[in-house]
DNA sequence: ATTATATGTGCAACAGTGTTGCAAAATAAT
DNA sequence: ATTATTTTGCAACACTGTTGCACATATAAT
């Protein structure tokens, strides 16, 4: 049921005012159908080979739904940025698990990084990233 | 008194058992005299034009120092490494505090990063990343 | 429906960060 | 001093992300 995901990222699009075009409602289909954060690399790897999307224009189309709030990046230790929607998650002030050994990364949804860590005086915190690595079930 | 840092750095590379080479105390001598975690860039900086070292020699002294115990890696999301002893932390199991602005990476020694923190079942923590991001005292 | 215009896309070339392979040099043991 | 082993420097590469610009497309105006 690949068909509603597009729909559905067709009408998350619409309401941003910005421009519906192919390359962001297949991007943002990917996203939305997926339950994880993944790279630009996966993206790739789902979007296929014929049909394919410039890696330039993918890269901006994934900036482009970072900065209207729709994805949110990811980051993680091995230089690669993930994404994944915000349309789950209230917020990206949560926590991400990744596996040490597969790579995989998971959100932690039950632990809300929060704004509440003493900082040296003059200090102000905007965002916070907590991520736990380790070995998942798979892997362990 | 840089010396001193430099004698510390050779004690410290000697009782590793490996071989006690210039670029290793030097690469140390500069991480013990900082007391920020920096970047590869950074210390090649710091260590000047003249007497320079090759960009592959640091990277794999700096991984050295990592694999000895001697430093760590801390991630953050603008895809640089930053390396910082160990010596006047127990452990890596803390917290970082990166400014949005002008990029400075500060630790956050009051913060332990915990292992507390409920994972999926048969997920296995072994280190815990937090980065705090945000303005310094300078920026803000 | 056609046209105009702003916006998005693809291509090529680039930049930054980190890696690999291998010959030459340095360390430490004999 | 000689030798065995580890480390270094160099060249070339790989991966992730960027920039500039001409061309194509989506939307608005006609």
């Amino acid at each position: 049921m690949l068909t509603s995901f597009y729909e559905q990222a067709e009408e998350m699009i619409y309401h941003t005012g910005d421009r519906v075009t192919s390359a962001r409602v297949r991007v943002l289909g990917i996203l939305l159908a997926e339950k994880q954060a993944i790279s630009h690399n996966e993206i790739v790897e789902r979007i296929g080979k014929k049909n394919s999307l410039d890696r330039v224009t993918l890269y901006r189309t994934l900036e482009w739904l970072d900065k209207k709030g729709l994805a949110h990046k990811v980051i993680s230790g091995d230089r690669k940025w993930r994404f994944r929607t915000n349309i789950y998650t209230g917020s990206h002030q949560h926590a991400h698990f990744k596996c040490s050994r597969c790579t995989t990364v998971i959100c932690l949804n039950d632990i809300k990084a929060e704004y509440s860590w003493p900082l040296p005086p003059g200090y102000r915190s905007q965002e916070v990233e907590l991520t736990v690595k380790g070995l998942c079930a798979e892997c362990a």
